[in-house]
DNA sequence: TTGAGGGATGAAATCCTTTTCAGCGGCAGG
DNA sequence: CCTGCCGCTGAAAAGGATTTCATCCCTCAA
């Protein structure tokens, strides 16, 4: 019992006039106002809803826009996420959502998605700093935003945080706050995000390296920016000879990991210190507070989304990169080292 | 410098055969194994990539389905979308994600748009339990699944949980644990999902009004599902005369606004008591732990995909509703009430 | 009065695939 | 040897909109 599909022919018969006529009605064409009304009416009875694939098609574009990220699961992308449609919600643009998962391959196949529906354009942070490859939307002249993650050689505007400067500053802090044995978990190699925090975070330690404080890699550890991979980091940094007595957490899940991990031992902030690059969710909850690098994910995505949206009106501004504060959040867990 | 746009007409030429054939080929028609060949061959070599508008538009069906949710940044529901994409994946589908942001506005646009580029099935947590209109589509032939939210009179299948049920176990709960005015932060009013965990919590009431319980509706309150409106409520509710010593909330982001506001007026679990219908993310940080029912939310994200596999695969079963268990975890937050 | 200019309109081309249909050739069975 | 069937193939239609182009008609200026 499937419903007849009504067609702008359809509507063109019923208020006798062409096709062409309903669409530059509905297209903002030069159509006399009794006739327009007319079509209206017509469209109206008969519930015509235009086939937006026929549109696009047509159009060579259509009118939805790509943001693509690889965890769903994180809040820091599900804040960007409301920057990038709260900006979008003023277009008549729909924002539709993309979980790459952090592979590489699921993520090829959501940028084919986008560059054979035609999207309008695309947002993208990128599962891996060498496998995205965003030529075949920018050879099509897709515009395309790189957010969060900076994909290696690609020709498109980014935004981003001070990701080096942000762990530099936090892993000072730790070292002004006594720690002296400072690790870092940071995130997957390929991830431009994972290796700037960490450069920052060595930047820190080597400048200071002078007052006793441990300055080689020993104590840095590659996760997979989730949960159990920072928990299963901690653990195998509290196994060692001589345990740290810090850690600057490259990201807010893998945060969770490791005060899992302490607390399994019975070590507990601000006796080993903690520090996360990233707000935890619902950090108000969690005892005690948590010093962090706090992002602003909201107005990562937001500028994201305004930045596509002014290349999509065709500005011919050269390729920008915007690069946002990141501030550090002073709290209970990292007040100073357990005085052994 | 735009790219040429590789068609499959190029491709027949390069490859000296026909469209339909070089169609045939990626469609898994009849072709000889060295055409096949020569045109995998040449496809190849021009870098094509087929035209997914014009293949939607022909087909009159897209091959990617759409996950309407009303909150992108509660975990409840990205891990829904988790177990969607996941039964996903196994199939040649994509699956797009749109936030409605509990707004109808916004959910009648997606429908729209999953309705006008004709996607091949919709899974939706409606916004409204009156206002979401499944009509257009279901009437269309598009298969669409409720999940967790049910829209009234929709001809569609469902996946939801035992709402009801779990409020009233959970009701019961507190009132063997000793709390005698108990009160509900229950969501909006047009949500299923507020009106059933209301209903369990009233009927868990009435059963026990003989021993000096309060029954009446003095306290509840409805909120809007997020952690502020969880925080005005309680606050609203810490003014009256005689404030509640236990609160069942109805949503986990609004236990979080809960909590919140306990700690303000210094008061905490389980001196009041709190449960939470539906787990708060990172549950294992705060203290003390919280008391919740259990929600199954990746499996009924990824049962719903399952349905709407099989409507798509063209089961003609009865429209049918799969009610999932929910669990009572029981931890320190309703220990017992202060004894004053 | 005539020509230029311009707004409104419809026919038809266009976007790119899929799918129908008819034709062709080869093979098996009568 | 003929018929029927089947597999392979290409021409052309179909899907539903937008857009170009030509036409018509009207107004205004010379």
């Amino acid at each position: 019992m499937r419903a007849q599909v009504v067609t702008i022919h359809d509507v063109a018969r019923a208020a006798g006039v062409s096709p062409a006529t309903v669409s530059r009605v509905f297209n903002g064409g030069n159509v006399t106002p009794a006739r327009a009304q007319s079509v209206q009416e017509a469209a109206a009875a008969l519930g015509f809803a235009p086939n937006r694939l026929a549109r696009s098609l047509r159009k060579q574009r259509s009118s939805v826009i790509a943001l693509i990220i690889p965890d769903i699961e994180n809040p820091f992308f599900t804040s960007l996420a409301r920057g990038v449609e709260d900006a979008a919600q003023r277009t008549s643009l729909s924002v539709v959502l993309c979980n790459s998962d952090e592979d590489t391959d699921k993520e090829r196949r959501y940028l084919e998605v986008a560059l054979g529906e035609q999207m309008a354009g695309v947002i993208v942070a990128s599962a891996s700093r060498d496998e995205t490859d965003l030529g075949p939307l920018t050879a099509r002249g897709v515009p395309v935003v790189a957010v969060d993650r900076r994909p290696r050689d690609a020709e498109v505007d980014a935004v981003r945080v001070d990701d080096r400067h942000g762990g530099e500053v936090a892993t000072r802090h730790l070292l002004q706050a006594g720690y002296r044995r400072i690790a870092c978990i940071t995130g997957p190699a390929g991830a431009s995000t994972s290796e700037e925090r960490l450069a920052g975070y060595r930047a820190a330690l080597h400048s200071a390296r002078r007052d006793g404080v441990t300055a080689d890699d020993a104590y840095v550890r590659h996760a997979d920016f989730r949960v159990e991979g920072g928990r299963a980091a901690m653990r195998d940094l509290l196994a060692l000879p001589e345990p740290p007595d810090a850690v600057f957490v490259a990201n807010n899940l893998m945060t969770i990991g490791v005060l899992d991990a302490l607390g399994e031992v019975g070590r507990t902030p601000p006796g080993v210190g903690v520090l996360s690059f990233g707000d935890v969710p619902w950090a108000s909850l969690v005892r005690p507070s948590l010093t962090a690098v706090e992002l602003p994910s909201y107005e990562l995505g937001r500028t994201a989304a305004d930045l596509l949206l002014q290349r999509m009106e065709g500005s011919g501004s050269p390729l920008q990169t915007v690069v946002l504060r990141t501030t550090l959040q002073i709290r209970e867990s990292t007040a100073g080292p357990a005085t052994d």
